[in-house]
DNA sequence: TATTGTTATACTCTATAACTATA
DNA sequence: TATAGTTATAGAGTATAACAATA
């Protein structure tokens, strides 16, 4: 127990973290679900994401931006190329390495990813006064400079 | 993004929702770092906390409240078993059905999570005025609202 | 000698289907 | 016949280690 804080505290600070987990849980699942839908698995869709923002790349940059392993890697773009979303490239100057790049099914799945995530934030906040909008940004804001003070670092 | 530049609505909703799955993803990923010290992975641990909340109970109930194949537990409460976390016992009036039942070790293990999260919820919020962290509540009970209201449900 | 990606192997999580023991 | 849980099998995701081809 912690003596020298009120005793209502503690409640409304897990009440405040319970809503976030919920959350958290909530929007795990469904983006999941959604994902399915496109014949895509949360982890090929993690890779479809960093290879557009790393454009195409060598297996090796895409396990340093993911932070996972390059055997991982390996497996994921197996998936990928077998149901048509990127394709494994000769590397112009390294014949150990590959660049792997999209398809155009891949880059239209990509596109439809974001379209749905705009759709969504629409959803969810478009009927939103803009000072509750404003009072959730600020405090997600806040949350987020502490985890970064606490030594979180984005897993993007 | 250019802060400097007046942000228009779907921006305004974008920047909000990349903040909600910045912080999904750094606190899934921080819990499941927690976990592995204490020699849990995230789904053995969800099912402690199943465990928890039903009191003991048979394999069955177990896989209804986690939302899992009867196979996925059986899976789950071997390794929890071969940890030391749990226990089949006896059913009293079912011979095909365990109870599953939480050793010391367990209990301690799930007590020591609870306290973990108070912790959490105490560095997160504690700093922060009241009016903020009002702010921020409201706007994650409207969301989560808004989630409800499109037919997404809680995983617990 | 160092690096890129693979094969070999292993563990977790998930599932469906067939099966055993019991209800 | 129906139910509780297991075995059998399979696929995804993750990892380390050994190895190939190339730098």
């Amino acid at each position: 127990m912690n003596a020298h804080l009120p005793a209502g505290e503690d409640a409304r600070f897990a009440a405040a973290l319970d809503r976030l987990l919920l959350l958290t849980a909530m929007l795990n699942d469904d983006m999941h679900r959604g994902l399915a839908a496109d014949g895509l698995t949360p982890s090929r869709t993690s890779l479809l994401w960093t290879l557009r923002r790393l454009g195409p790349s060598p297996q090796k940059d895409i396990a340093a931006a993911m932070k996972v392993s390059a055997r991982t890697v390996t497996g994921l773009v197996d998936g990928l190329v077998a149901t048509g979303f990127v394709t494994r490239e000769e590397h112009p100057s390294d014949r150990r390495a590959f660049l792997v790049s999209f398809t155009a099914l891949g880059t239209a799945a990509v596109d439809k990813l974001e379209a749905e995530q705009r759709d969504f934030s629409r959803r969810l906040f478009a009927h939103m006064p803009a000072s509750r909008l404003d009072g959730l940004v600020a405090g997600l804001d806040d949350v987020l400079a502490t985890l970064y003070a606490l030594g979180l670092r984005s897993p993007f």
